[in-house]
DNA sequence: TATAATCCTTCCCATGGTGGGAAGGTCAAG
DNA sequence: CTTGACCTTCCCACCATGGGAAGGATTATA
């Protein structure tokens, strides 16, 4: 199998497999003489295993270590639960920030009459006060960072 | 008021600021003859616009829109709520997408005994099937481009 | 078999917001 | 006049992904 072919076979991009080679996510393929990238079945499954990771919203470090303990057939069974768990715990904390953003956007747009005229809470609204002592929160708690 | 002034005044870094005006999101900053930037009481009030934007998860894009509105006195409601819902409706997608993968995630929790033993449905239920027609959706609805 | 189309390779660049830090100039307080 | 706290610009890193160019390999069709 190719790259091309695993590609379609995967789910994941062949970009994206040149680049998880590139870091170390997956083992480098053999080559043939041309050093094209050769694969098996079971990068096959090793690749749908990440796309799934992926599509559960696992970053590449935990893969890492999903990967790992998904090849140690003496995990103890615990140990992913853990990471499964953090993980969830992280998806609530960003579905609150998002929940909250939701919460006063909607708040703010309830309250606006949204006709020809200029006059808008949801302006009027927006701007925000900092705190007594200038304590500037990172603005990184932003959406950047936040997924 | 100097750079770091503002910053304080407004919650904004100083990297931000000097961002934000590299990207024309504000109007470059009168200098002073050593080149420092000056600011205004009327600047402070921008930023802390800019500030509660982004904490309400506008893109710097929209953000442009907003302070257009913002500084229009004759803008029609009816734009401005218009960009809220939108932002809304997206902020909604994403709080799915991710309420979606907790809850798969949950649910391959909740069948994980989580002992020490090897067995794991958490790792077994990661693996994703692709498409019949071998259509690989976009990686990119992972979480990356998700908020 | 010749040629074209489709693949593969590597390499560099862009995205979006944010921070880190270096090298050097400026300003104010002691 | 020195010291420390600011300011300036410039480049780099993050994370995961895609775009595209230049050139070689393979495959399919005429």
């Amino acid at each position: 199998m190719n790259i091309g072919e695993i590609s379609k076979a995967s789910g994941v991009s062949t970009k994206m497999i040149r680049y998880y080679e590139q870091i170390e996510l997956i083992a480098p393929a053999r080559r043939t003489e041309s050093s094209y990238r050769m694969y098996s079945d079971s990068d096959v499954h090793t690749l749908r295993f990440i796309r799934g990771a992926r599509d559960l919203g696992f970053s590449v470090e935990q893969m890492k270590t999903l990967l790992a303990l998904w090849k140690d057939r003496s995990r103890a069974s615990s140990d992913v639960k853990a990471l499964a768990l953090g993980h969830i715990a992280e998806l609530e904390r960003k579905a609150a920030a998002i929940e909250a953003m939701t919460k006063t956007l909607k708040h703010l747009v309830n309250n606006c009459h949204g006709d020809g005229r200029p006059d808008c809470p949801i302006i009027d609204g927006i701007s925000k006060p900092v705190a007594d002592d200038g304590h500037t929160l990172p603005s990184k708690f932003g959406l950047t960072h936040l997924v």
